[in-house]
DNA sequence: TCATTAAAAGACCTTTTTATCTGTTTTAAT
DNA sequence: ATTAAAACAGATAAAAAGGTCTTTTAATGA
């Protein structure tokens, strides 16, 4: 399961592609507003997102986040995780076993194994700019009305 | 991904298991010490679950933690997880969207349906023994040496 | 130029999770 | 009865996660 801080950064970040396919650049109280996450708190995770490179951002009057030509297509779900979950999420044993491997499994390791496989193959399919066409089109939603 | 706490409960029944099957009743502190878990919270652990009947355990002399009659062959891992993280981990969105459902769809929701419901089938099936069973055939490992 | 707007940065607070410590009660063997 | 082993309970501490607030910096338009 991921933490808050990942599921706010990707819901953010689909939120801000499908702002900028409408001309438009929001900042972060829009984009809160908009995902239903605590305002402050997304203006950290944004600035962090940011930092990585993964969006841009304005300062300034008309500021605000926006990706450069539809640059939203090229990140993947398993980038953000990684930021915020590091790159260990996709390796880690089911049953908290340190050092579970094939050569030194634990109960569970292969079984789990599968399905952990099974996500990351997902995530890594799924692009902010595949889920923000999604919403944009009315088959889904980023808040509860 | 569990919480340490859930990942302690499964790796000691499992040592409970294999070691009733060496007909001893093990103590917390073995407990923790073969699992690699810390001691007083391991012993914490173990009292919600005989709170909640999962194991029984014994006071005073030569006690210790037991199940009954291989009763561990019908505990499977949905129980454990159930009681420490709550049902809910098995119907939460994949991005936390509150109240995601068909209806109401997150872009993300029926992807990550199905690997969720993959692993909840399989923490069904998985049970403390089948899962024992594999440590005592030495197929498989509680604790890094 | 200057007031306004908006993001960046970082300090700070709160809650939850993880872990430890101390002590009490129960029980069985001797 | 005594003693030792172990469960059980509660308080506390440390760390991590989640969240807020304030100050700084930069761009913009009037």
């Amino acid at each position: 399961m991921l933490s808050k801080t990942t599921e706010y950064a990707i819901r953010a970040l689909v939120y801000i592609s499908v702002s900028n396919k409408n001309g438009k650049r929001p900042g972060f109280k829009e984009i809160s507003e908009e995902i239903s996450s605590p305002e402050q708190f997304t203006a950290k995770i944004l600035q962090t997102l940011t930092r990585h490179g993964l969006v841009n951002s304005a300062r300034g009057r008309g500021g605000g986040f926006f990706f450069d030509e539809q640059h939203s297509d090229s990140i993947n779900l398993y980038k953000v995780i990684s930021i915020f979950e590091g790159k260990k999420y996709f390796s880690r044993c089911g049953i908290g076993l340190q050092g579970c491997s094939a050569d030194q499994p634990c109960p569970f390791h292969c079984e789990f194994e599968r399905i952990r496989n099974d996500y990351e193959r997902l995530v890594r399919e799924e692009t902010i700019a595949s889920l923000s066409e999604k919403v944009k089109l009315g088959e889904a939603i980023l808040k509860r009305k």
